[in-house]
DNA sequence: ATCAGTTACTATGAATTTAGTAGTAAGTCA
DNA sequence: TGACTTACTACTAAATTCATAGTAACTGAT
């Protein structure tokens, strides 16, 4: 009785995040724990491998099998088979997995900034050689994003 | 016992993401999850009281409690008394809070892009009234993330 | 003076999630 | 044959989260 209420609840819950008008309550839902952003921060440095993983993050086999399945059903990864004998997959970045990177740099640029100091790892681009130091600006006006008055929306 | 045993594990734990040399699992440590983004949300859009993050969030008081006394810890907000009679307090964004608007609308466009469809928050600015169409770039070379190789240079 | 209403919480216990360890399946390699 | 690898699953314990109810300290209306 319980689980029928509960199951009930869950699909038409307002607070289901994945149908919210807002877009960042939306993604959140699909990324909005710590595991979730460190396994894609992972598969960006080249990851692919449940192990490497597992042994990068120190993550629980049974979580970690937890969030690469989320992230696979929700097109951030993509499983594919590099052996047939033994059967072995591997996860690697769809293209809306490559779409994350500016979101993980841009939490980068805020740790940089209010929790840096010590050792920390840094990022070049390859091409010119200088510190990667990323700003999130709005295309249009060219402005970093709070440097100016915003006015929102609601749908409806 | 176990809380002296819990408390020193903490610290010294391999896995206290605050202690990592990457930014981005400093970052996570204090923001890693869906509520503590949400509230960064709301209180980016003027939300300043306990009661309009509960009724916005419909979050159980329990965990707003716990998630806005741990954002002041971290110093993205800051604890406000605005009557004394009854004393009563309200959280207002820091620097750092304030910083953290662009990481906001970096998971936001990344949603527009994925999640996007149906009804959906929009923000535009004020002045020019074009709607904001966030990017990361790197402030040196203009580039927007993920557009060129990065080299990742760990600390030691 | 009393009583409903407001605001910001705390207390409590149940439900759910996460963590940690061990074990298994399907192989390969020496 | 036996050790090793890889990608898991099973299971239990621990921790977290949730929902609801209740409390403290008032204000303002009758």
């Amino acid at each position: 009785m319980n689980l029928v209420v509960s199951h009930y609840q869950k699909d038409i819950d307002m607070k289901n995040l994945s149908n919210q008008p807002c877009l960042i309550a939306r993604s959140l839902a699909l990324v909005g724990d710590a595991w979730s952003m460190l396994i894609m921060r992972d598969a960006h440095t080249g990851l692919t491998r449940f192990d490497e993983f597992r042994k990068s993050l120190q993550i629980a086999p049974t979580m970690l099998t937890a969030r690469l399945s989320a992230l696979t059903e929700d097109g951030l990864l993509e499983k594919r088979r590099y052996s047939d004998r033994p059967p072995r997959d591997e996860y690697v970045l769809t293209e809306a997995g490559r779409d994350f990177l500016p979101v993980l740099f841009a939490i980068g640029a805020w740790g940089r900034k209010h929790r840096g100091g010590g050792d920390v790892t840094r990022f070049f681009d390859a091409e010119t050689g200088t510190e990667i130091d990323p700003v999130t600006i709005d295309r249009e006006t060219g402005a970093p994003v709070g440097t100016r008055a915003i006015r929102t929306v609601l749908p409806g």
